[in-house]
DNA sequence: TTGGAAAGTCAACAAGGCTGACATAAACTG
DNA sequence: CAGTTTATGTCAGCCTTGTTGACTTTCCAA
């Protein structure tokens, strides 16, 4: 609202902001301890069942997406396929986890989690919901709107596909 | 600017808002993608140091406080001592980091980048800046302003001292 | 039908968290 | 001054989660 000089040089209703160092250091550290408590009640939880952020992320997208494939997994998550079977085997093994053979395609997982991973599911996305929704009424909807806008900006263009996607990028 | 019924029950500003779980489950997926862009540049440049994230973030908060002490960068960083010692170790010995017997209290060590520590922090926090200047540019002033609030609110509150802090907690 | 690509698994290694125990020096306290 | 606390560093060992390389099974297309 501050400085809107040189603006509207750029089509659209951008303006040309002048942003100094110690601003964008500013964001840059709020990214950082913001994303810590982000993760730390869910970090908590996970502890208890001897897990981490890995299966976190597993659950989480999985549950979006129930019977999505191994693979469509690895490309939303970024890790390498060893490193996210180790991740989804132990959950397999303790029950949180279902991986079905494909039908049309025998080479495919398909992933569902069990009664006894949704269960842990909610427990995780119910804390890190909680102080999601308490960030956001305290900073009111316009903040939320902005909040989203700079988030969606600062992701690489091949990860917004999954995000904007309503879910089920399986089958 | 949708919503806002049955608001301003709450003394401040604040509208009851009411967040669907789909709407708070975007705003948890928006951090995760967001933040995997926000550090995949500096990744890039670590990678061909040999370092990793823990020392970008030790450089960052040295950077940012030359002359701070081994302990405050401990309660910044939120690590323990043997894990940050094997990282600053690795950072004195290579040369980019100065670690000073400190003069009025001789247990203390204060830290400061030299030269060529100077030269990769540039290098690191060039390429996140840009990111963030970037995205900010893109998103617009107001969204800046929303972004920053809600990251805020979603910080450990104790971590909001050194976010604020316009940095040097040391001495 | 055969050769390559794709999906998944196993083995081994590295980074960077963690705990616990212990050493040293300096500062503080009664 | 003796004893305790504080700041830091170090060693050993463990865990999670990333990596690469090699391998199997399955599918598909030439």
């Amino acid at each position: 609202m501050a400085d809107r000089n040189a603006a509207n040089l750029m089509g659209r209703g951008e303006s040309l902001l002048f942003l100094t160092d110690d601003q964008l250091r500013r964001g840059i550290e709020a990214m950082f301890f913001a994303y810590r408590g982000f993760t730390a009640d869910p970090d908590r939880i996970l502890q208890e069942y001897g897990y981490g952020r890995a299966h976190h992320r597993a659950i989480h997208f999985i549950n979006r997406s129930p019977g999505t494939t191994v693979n469509n997994l690895l490309s939303i998550l970024g890790v390498t396929k060893q490193s996210l079977n180790r991740v989804l085997r132990t959950l397999v093994e303790d029950g949180l986890v279902d991986s079905r053979v494909g039908t049309r395609d025998k080479r495919e997982r398909h992933l569902y989690l069990t009664e006894k991973g949704a269960g842990l599911e909610r427990a995780l996305s119910e804390a890190q919901r909680n102080r999601m929704r308490d960030a956001f009424r305290a900073a009111g909807p316009e903040a939320v709107a902005g909040f989203r806008a700079v988030l969606e900006q600062m992701m690489d263009p091949d990860m917004k596909r999954h995000y904007l996607d309503g879910g089920d990028s399986s089958r």
